[in-house]
DNA sequence: ACAGAAATGTAGCCTTGGCTTCATTTAGGG
DNA sequence: CCCTAAATGAAGCCAAGGCTACATTTCTGT
């Protein structure tokens, strides 16, 4: 069962369960939105994460390294928001760096990018086989990919194939 | 000519503009990519007040009314967050309302609630018609809906109507 | 080798968006 | 009517994610 973000069942656990006792339509729908929203909120929190760890990986693959200085280039931020963002990686667990020397990904981090690079791709690659510009796609998906669940992706995939 | 957000040019201007000195590349890919991620969070910066208007929309049009409570219970928050969002909603001139009463909306704040709300819809139509099931896509929209741009929401609305 | 430039670290500020706790006001049932 | 429950307000805590300013370290070209 569904628990609220407070950890409490909420005040409807007994309808949602219960044959519905016919009226207090109006408070599922309600639950069903809250759900909604909290699922949105738990993706936007990792959001950040995930774009670091993904250009991380980049970066280590095309340049060998990645220096806190690229990686606040390449995210638009101040090299004191990225340092910030890489204490934040390595207290996930997701990466590991030394004073003065680069940022590197743990296993969970690589394996994290690996995950978040394809599914980027992914979500591209539908927007652009739904007739979005490719300019548009690329610009859109940097921030659609963080809310595509995993379901959603399949269906993509299948999309994709089916056209293909 | 797009500024960095920091209201300088960013150190490429030049050769964004000029043809490109052949080398450099990479450089230029850079700053796509912070192009790309600065719009991402900028989306996300209004992504809170979106939700909140198309709720209190709704809220408007079923029951005549949208107080704290509801709001909060929707979006599955407690009371005083969804306060504190409202009070935002009102310095941004989105919303007004007076206390112990309801929240309601100023004319710009019901003009954005009904973009967000035919973005949100259109968003839905789309994840279903490439193969989502109803229930993720419903899921999904809610974080997706956001990252949205006009140019992409255009071409939703081109692949629909051809598809039907 | 070393001086200046570049990269990195550190401290501290701000806003947003969550939360709890407690005070106050409004609304309803007996 | 009034008394209690529900709704709202207000204060204050926290983490995340931006920023600037300044200190320190590393790199590099002469
Ligand atoms: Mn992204
Ligand atoms: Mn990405
Ligand atoms: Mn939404
Ligand atoms: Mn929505």
């Amino acid at each position: 069962m569904k628990l609220c973000r407070n950890g409490t069942f909420g005040p409807l656990a007994r309808k949602i369960s219960q044959p519905p006792p016919e009226e207090d339509k109006a408070d599922i729908l309600d639950a069903e939105a809250a759900d909604r929203f909290n699922q949105a909120r738990s993706a936007r929190a990792s959001a950040l994460l995930e774009d670091y760890t993904e250009l991380i990986a980049d970066l280590l693959q095309e340049h060998g390294e990645a220096r806190i200085t690229d990686i606040a280039r390449c995210l638009g931020v101040t090299h004191p928001t990225a340092t910030k963002a890489v204490a934040r990686l390595k207290r996930e667990g997701l990466a590991v760096s030394r004073p003065y020397r680069g940022v590197f990904l743990t296993d969970e981090g690589a394996e994290m990018a690996e995950r978040v690079r394809a599914r980027h791709r992914l979500v591209v690659e539908l927007l652009i086989a739904v007739g979005v510009p490719e300019e548009a796609a690329e610009m859109d998906a940097e921030g659609i990919e963080h809310y595509v669940s995993e379901t959603t992706l399949a269906a993509f995939e299948r999309y994709l194939k089916d056209k293909r």
